[in-house]
RNA sequence: GCGCCCGUAGCUCAGCUGGAUAGAGCAUCGGCCUUCUAAGCCGAGGGUCCCAGGUUCGAGUCCUGGCGGGCGUGCCA
């Protein structure tokens, strides 16, 4: 490729004079009059060569005057260098990327090394709301950049069935039961006030009847929370998966105490030589790793404090061969990052392990006004509800379009609006506006390329500013997929998408059939509509590869419901 | 008090290891459908990149200090 050899080159030439770290840009310029391909390498050059920049420049320009592909080069400004392509080393990219087809983008950075995703992990004490959602699409989006990145991926639930929430929701399940019975029990304090709470106690009193009414044992509270439990459990997966987001695990927090993880782990740490006891606790020296404080690990009354299942479970994902582990959460929870990871050292993990990707909270929107949520009054916008609502592509889409730390303003109406506004719809569109156009040339009688015939097609003959630009910003794709995934930042993978669209439709209209003839797509010059044709290809598998690293549909063609 | 994140157009937000005249969508205004889907395109207006210093040939980007907002700072999870 055209940029490989320049930027070799252009190593080269710093390595023969003496640098061979330079650190330098070589990319596609915004300012068309700049070229196809920008470096700024003379300018990072002139302080450790003591030379001008457009002396250092002038010599770069002379020195690679003949590499293949290049038309000319210019020097401008401070010394940038502006390349100017041959048309046919452009339109190369073209046969590269209807080669790949499908897998088109992908790279082996991962060199298939195993890596968990873990994500989701809510509580089983209620439905999943729009927190979650933003959390489900990040985490499998940044899963399956992995996967496209040549990772070995694993995707991880973990959930919270024991301890105190968990408790509060048997008991306001049993509330509820007693209620429904003629009694009048309040739900209690601190408990779970939903509508769904009623409907779960309502299921266990249709399957157990009444034998619980007066029963207030730790019997009966055991068998209305695994009921519960069950019954949210299936819910979110149901919820999940309607949302497109699938597990390969579903890893019980009771289980660290049940096959005694968390009794090893105090055990362990205990073993260090970093712990103390003070006030009746037993602490351990988390300050040592950089925490704000030392941290209480067992409480007075003999039990664990929260983070430490968070350590055991870490200890068991190292041992189960995750190295690399990334955990996808709300920045509510980043006071536990340092505390966990404190233990884990204190273990003999090393620092940074395991990697986070904190998210800010979601805030809804409808008519200009935000919709307020809270789990315990009762008051909802799920999960469920938004995907049945405005589709799982397009939620999808809203919760991944921003980055992970800025926080996310959901506009339901716009989510909502099938119409011209949605983004989601205008990649959507590109995409089966491309289709539609190979089947239309097909229904004219003509050949149309595919991946076997594609690489035949003249891309040199795409000279029009329209093609170029498109065609070189297909090229593009594989590094913006790069940069999502080692910075797990979907939202890049959006913005492409969202310019390449806007691209393709400026190149279809330059090529109105009424207007503009001479720059159709269908044209009779036979050349000409192969290698216009073969540029349809390719721009359509980029958004196909594109959606489909967002979860989302490529439609072939779109039925407007109006 | 301390720690983390955020502050860019009227609104919601991009801006990759510092690069050329700061971008997109929405909103506003003006054009474009007898031929490939107008769910689109073309154009216009709209900016103290929170403030003040500093580093640099060059700062929205890096450093320091402020201001404003969110979250955290439990022997709660």
């Amino acid at each position: 490729m055209y940029t490989e050899r320049i930027s070799d080159a252009l190593r080269e030439a710093a390595s023969g004079w003496g640098v061979d770290d330079v650190r330098f840009r070589l990319d596609r310029p915004k300012e068309a009059s700049h070229g196809d391909l920008a470096s700024n390498i003379a300018l990072a050059l002139a302080a450790r060569l003591k030379r001008p920049p457009r002396d250092i420049a002038g010599d770069l320009a002379r020195r690679l005057a003949g590499i293949a592909g290049v038309e000319r080069i210019e020097v401008a400004g401070p010394g940038f260098l502006n390349f100017f392509l041959e048309a046919g080393a452009v339109g190369g990219v073209l046969h590269r990327i209807v080669t790949a087809g499908s897998g088109y983008g992908r790279n082996e950075d991962g060199a298939g090394r195993r890596i968990m995703v873990e994500f989701v992990s809510a509580n089983p004490t209620g439905p999943l709301h729009l927190g979650h959602g933003r959390q489900a699409a990040l985490g499998d989006v940044i899963a399956r950049l992995l996967d496209w990145s040549g990772w070995d991926v694993h995707r991880e639930f973990y959930f919270n069935d024991a301890g105190r929430q968990i408790s509060r929701l048997a008991e306001s399940v049993r509330a509820r039961y007693r209620q429904l019975l003629g009694h009048d029990d309040p739900v209690p304090e601190g408990g779970y006030h939903g509508e769904y709470v009623v409907e779960i106690a309502g299921a266990f009193l249709e399957r157990e009847g009444d034998r619980y009414e007066n029963d207030g044992d730790e019997a009966a509270l055991e068998a209305m929370r695994s009921f519960a439990v069950g019954v949210l459990r299936d819910e979110q997966k149901r919820d999940l998966a309607g949302f497109k987001v699938h597990f390969d695990e579903y890893y019980s927090e009771r289980s660290l105490y049940s096959d005694g993880r968390v009794k090893v782990t105090i055990e362990a740490l205990d073993a260090t030589g970093l712990t103390y006891h003070r006030d009746g606790a037993l602490w351990l020296r988390t300050t040592r790793f950089g925490d704000q404080k030392d941290r209480v690990m067992v409480k007075r009354d003999g039990s664990p404090t929260y983070f430490l299942p968070d350590v055991a479970y870490h200890m068991n994902k190292w041992e189960r061969g995750f190295h690399e582990v990334v955990n996808v959460q709300g920045s509510d929870h980043h006071g536990t990052v340092d505390r966990v990871r404190a233990g884990l050292q204190a273990l003999g993990r090393p620092a940074g392990y395991p990697e986070y990707v904190l998210h800010q909270m979601v805030t809804v929107e409808r008519g200009g006004e935000e919709v307020r949520f809270s789990k315990r009054a009762g008051s909802y916008t799920t999960l469920g509800e938004l995907s049945a609502e405005v589709g799982a592509d397009v939620a999808r889409y809203f919760f991944l379009m921003r980055r992970p730390e800025a926080h996310l303003t959901f506009d339901l109406d716009l989510a909502l609006d099938e119409s011209d506004k949605n983004p989601v719809y205008k990649v959507k569109y590109a995409h089966a506006r491309l289709c539609r156009l190979e089947k239309l040339a097909r229904e004219r009688g003509w050949d149309v390329p595919d991946e076997s015939s594609a690489p035949r097609a003249d891309a040199s003959l795409l000279r029009a500013s329209a093609e170029r630009e498109l065609t070189k910003q297909l090229g593009e794709f594989p590094g913006f997929l790069r940069r999502a995934a080692s910075g797990r930042t979907p939202h890049v993978v959006c913005d492409y998408l969202e310019r390449t669209a806007g691209l393709v439709n400026s190149w279809y209209q330059s090529g109105h059939p009424t207007r503009n003839p001479g720059l159709a797509a269908l044209v009779e010059d036979a050349g000409l509509r192969d290698a216009r044709l073969t540029l349809a290809l390719a721009a359509r598998t980029v958004l196909h590869n594109g959606l489909a690293v967002l979860g989302i549909e490529a439609p072939e063609r779109m039925v407007r419901d109006e």
